[in-house]
DNA sequence: ATGAAAGCGCTAACAA
DNA sequence: TTGTTAGCGCTTTCAT
């Protein structure tokens, strides 16, 4: 067993050295470090000068056990499968960043938590331990009712997803129907009639884009193709496999919508492999509008979630949340941005 | 002034508690939550049981305090300048990702900082503060000396950037100079004379990847120009607008070795929409191999940077550190990817 | 095998 | 204005 060796690391100060070298109590430096008007001007300076020659910063530990309180939020990503959508992602990925930027703007600190295979209880025990004041989970992945009994008697918790019914929990996500029926009619408009859905309808949100995109196919002109699934994981591999295979077993299909502009980039390349030129054979709509979409060849028309301001609009009602303020949930517009993949 | 409701958490379930419940002192229901063997074993497990009935978690924070050791890793992100590399960038987004994966691995977690404008005493506070046991950084920016500084007397610390001589602090990066000349010996084969250095070399990373192209320049065959740098901070916007004013300025050049892909990218669009063909009339080699790369049009000959094993690499070297070891830097190869943007 | 008690570093109610 | 004191929730030595 090895073990941790006290050398690596000098010890740092704690507030009563500081206290002992400034011939005062202990809570006199609490109070002077924390600007209290309670301490003397002169003393007061004294004290935080002393600190900051001595390198003496408050151990956040021992404040939050004090308080009760972190200054922390914990940001966590239910994933399905441990081969399914990495953290590395550029959804996740864009995501995560934008997150960082608005929560250290507000003077927290962000802890991640990765969860692969969602364990009975993992957001009750994140919720449970304490580590953070508020819980930021990105995507519901399959974990509606786990997020349904967490939010039953916790407040500050946000997620990122689908708004379903009943929903008890607070989500902002984009409209992913109203993307995806966009997206939809846009093919058919460009007189595609034959249109595959590229993905897998099992977590919330892409039920939703599914279901935009089967309403919009019910709607669509005489001759339009009923809505079909080409299930993939959303993963290029997965992806690239899954639209393979369907050429290969003789499908005919000219338009692909794909739940994702990862999974209709990979598309994009199968098709390509396989002779198929997009868009004149078949065109092909993603989903996101991640900064590789706009350089794809051919570049790749979208349904673009603005995931900035998803990220702004999740951690300031998470600190309304924190305010005790019962937010309700917002849906982002979710806008089709035309490109070469499906042309006007 | 906003107050936090305390009907809003469920207070959260202490050991106390459950040493309650259990009928027993909480210290024995400390070591049979810890599994220890001193705990008669049907006692232990009916400890176990009533804790997870109980949706009971052992307090981080509480336990962090008592053991003086937190299971975090700190990742840091020093910026120059607000406006400079967003924390968005792809190269940081990959980097954390990978960085998250390695240290949940690990049973740790991960606590992310990003610094704005580096203020004095930016890294001594995170690691005298003792928010986490280790700390990452990513990028040296224009804090060798700080980075000095702390490592001197604080063992787990490891950062992504450049070996510089003299150094004390450890180190994973990849081999930029290396990486950088064998773009330019590659423009060099396919002909081009002037290449000119686009980005602004004051980082270490940045100003060995300009060392690696002066270098290459020099031992280039007669007729080669001598190096010449057209600044750009590393955001697509500043790039762009770079390289329209180069041309504008009547600049004669045939090739462009970027210092990141981002900005190389942004080179791209400029010169295309000056007319400029490319590779035809320009040839350019970006530096990253970020996933949009392989897919920009024309795709993106570049400089391979393996960010995956590079994380993981400096995660083990941190683990190493924490148990004492004083690990050496490493320098990880950086391969030539050659795409169509500077074809062979 | 279990309990008692101390203490990690800090803040705040109370006392002076 | 400052000091005294208790205690946040936990682990671990020591005593039993």
């Amino acid at each position: 067993m090895k073990q941790r060796p006290r050398e690596s690391r000098r010890t740092a100060a704690k507030m009563t050295d500081i206290a002992r070298l400034a011939g005062v109590h202990v809570s006199t430096v609490s109070r002077a470090l924390a600007g209290s008007p309670l301490v003397e001007a002169s003393k007061r300076k004294r004290i935080v000068q002393l600190a900051r020659e001595h390198g003496y910063v408050v151990n956040p530990v021992a404040r939050s056990l004090r308080l009760q309180r972190t200054q922390m939020v914990s940001v966590v990503i239910p994933l399905q499968h441990a081969a399914g959508q990495p953290l590395t992602d550029p959804f996740f990925v864009a995501m995560l960043g934008h997150l960082a930027e608005a929560v250290t703007q507000r003077g927290y600190g962000m802890n991640l938590q990765k969860i692969v295979l969602p364990t009975h209880e993992w957001l009750d025990e994140i919720i449970a331990s304490g580590r953070s004041d508020g819980v930021v989970v990105i995507g519901q992945s399959t974990e509606h009712e786990t997020l349904q009994r967490a939010a039953a008697n916790y407040l500050p918790l946000v997620v990122w997803g689908a708004q379903l019914p009943g929903q008890k929990y607070c989500t902002v996500g984009s409209d992913n129907p109203g993307g995806a029926a966009r997206a939809v009619r846009h093919l058919l408009q460009g007189g595609r009639r034959r249109i595959v859905f590229l993905g897998d309808p099992t977590g919330p949100e892409l039920r939703q884009r599914y279901e935009g995109y089967a309403h919009a196919l019910r709607d669509g002109p005489p001759g339009t193709a009923a809505p079909r699934t080409v299930p993939a994981e959303l993963t290029p591999d997965a992806a690239y496999q899954a639209v393979r295979e369907c050429i290969a077993a003789g499908e005919a299909f000219d338009a692909l919508f794909a739940a994702s502009d990862v999974i209709a980039i990979s598309a994009i390349r199968a098709l390509t492999n396989e002779g198929l030129a997009v868009p004149h054979d078949v065109a092909v709509v993603g989903f996101d509008d991640i900064a590789l979409a706009a350089h794809t060849t051919p570049s790749l028309t979208t349904v673009r979630q603005d995931l900035e301001q998803g990220a702004r609009t999740l951690v300031d009602l998470l600190f309304r949340r924190l305010d005790g303020e019962e937010t309700a949930s917002v849906t982002l517009p979710a806008e089709l941005v035309i490109r070469d993949s499906a042309p006007a």
